[in-house]
DNA sequence: AGCAAGATTAGC
DNA sequence: CTAATCTTGCTA
């Protein structure tokens, strides 16, 4: 699924009362990290359910969005079959509409491409709050929509910032997008 | 009850 | 490199 989201659009039509109310935005997910049932120490459904974690072990194709170091918002797409616990984090979208409005939730001089780059940019770009944990994404205000042409190449690596599991091949992007965060020098700028 | 660590980020 | 500061799990 992990692989599956890369090139995939991830949409929000932003609700009344929020800034830019009936304003689309949306971008092209190029980076994505998957968490695994039953067997990954790094998934925060490896120790069983909690009260943060409800929606993660809800249903799949809807939303689990928690709070990370008491700062940041992570928004990540159920996997698995209801009481699992599996999920994929979105880490970077590419902005497609909706820029202005993405600007202004972000700084006036934040660079386009890096609108959305890295988990926490995501949500706050596209306006995730709380309020969108357990959404469904197939219908409502935040929708994921399935691309008819996938991204030719997909590069693989282990995910960003886990100590356990911390090698393990789970994180997918597309190399060729400038929007991927905490890409090698070596790659960077193509 | 107290504490340390964590799927992060912007700013010294 | 550090602060910001929420949730969970481990120790006492």
């Amino acid at each position: 699924m992990a692989r599956r989201l890369i090139g995939a659009t991830l949409e929000r039509v932003i609700p009344r009362g929020e800034p830019d109310a009936g304003t689309l935005v949306s971008g092209r997910i190029v980076e994505t990290e998957a968490y695994l049932p039953n067997v990954d120490p790094a998934c925060h459904g490896y120790r069983g359910p909690t009260k943060r974690t409800a929606s993660l072990f809800g249903r799949p194709g809807h939303a689990y969005v928690y709070l990370i170091y008491g700062v940041h918002l992570c928004f990540n797409v159920v996997t698995e079959s209801p009481g699992t616990g599996a999920a994929v984090l979105v880490r970077a979208i590419e902005p497609l509409a909706g820029v202005d409005a993405m600007q202004r939730r972000r700084s006036p001089h934040t660079p386009r491409w890096a609108l959305a780059s890295g988990p926490g940019n995501v949500c706050r770009a596209l306006g995730i709050g709380r309020e969108c944990d357990g959404a469904n994404l197939r219908r409502g205000d935040l929708r994921i929509v399935f691309p008819e042409v996938v991204p030719s190449r997909i590069a693989v690596t282990a995910r960003v910032g886990l100590s356990a599991a911390a090698r393990w091949p789970l994180r997918f992007y597309d190399p060729a997008s400038r929007s991927v965060s905490r890409l090698p020098a070596r790659e960077r700028g193509r």
